[in-house]
DNA sequence: TGAATAGATCGACAGGTGTCAATATGAAAG
DNA sequence: CTTTCATATTGACACCTGTCGATCTATTCA
């Protein structure tokens, strides 16, 4: 029991240089937009902030302080897991998903951070 | 002659709280989102990109590197101004416009800078 | 005043996005 | 195996967004 089973993410880099450095080419600034698209909405933004402030989060305990439907909810985490700042772990029955830092650091990163 | 004339802008706070160190409430995850909106577009990362490396750019100078119409280059500096991330200021017949490096900064902060 | 020019706005169109009900998937428990 | 339950996927809908041609506005210069 407790099996585990990974959620594979494709991730685009956003690496090295940032907004206020120099002029972006085309596919820096279509892979950074892609991830700025993901933090954009303010659901999204509001369901990355309780899971950052939880460390850990099922799912299940979304759909009420989103105020949003399961497959609304469902939507919105793989939107984000799939711009890599969120990582899902499936347990059992459920679905536990942290905050990916790292990601965050290098978006911040990428803003001339 | 050289007369100038401020664009007003009416800009939101989006202090002082960061998306990983508590919950955001529906207004601060708006307001957020207003902003990453208006950076979530790869021809608007781009445009950002090429103001904050030469400080200072006018309208013109950027339908050529963007590679798009007049009216679009216009939509998109309207955007990212209305979003406080840009500040224009016409003199004569051109428009000057210029990043608000603090208004990206309080951006970064907010995503947990 | 009138011509030229930079930029803003309008109107239209294709494509994208958030939402939910309904349904499918897949794991655990009986 | 069947039921149950958490989550994912599908389909449909209204709304939003990027784009450009055409037009309007405002400033400079003749």
């Amino acid at each position: 029991m407790t099996r585990t089973k990974a959620i594979p993410v494709a991730t685009t880099d956003l690496c090295c240089s940032s907004v206020v450095d120099a002029p972006l080419d085309e596919d820096e600034a279509a892979d950074l937009a892609r991830v700025l698209t993901a933090l954009s909405d303010p659901v999204r933004l509001r369901l990355l902030s309780i899971v950052a402030a939880r460390d850990e989060v099922c799912s299940c305990d979304l759909e009420g302080p989103l105020q949003r439907s399961q497959p609304t909810v469902s939507h919105h985490t793989r939107i984000l897991a799939d711009a890599g700042l969120l990582v899902g772990e499936r347990r059992g029955r459920w679905t536990w998903w942290r905050v990916d830092g790292d990601r965050l650091a290098a978006v911040r990163a990428a803003l001339g951070g």
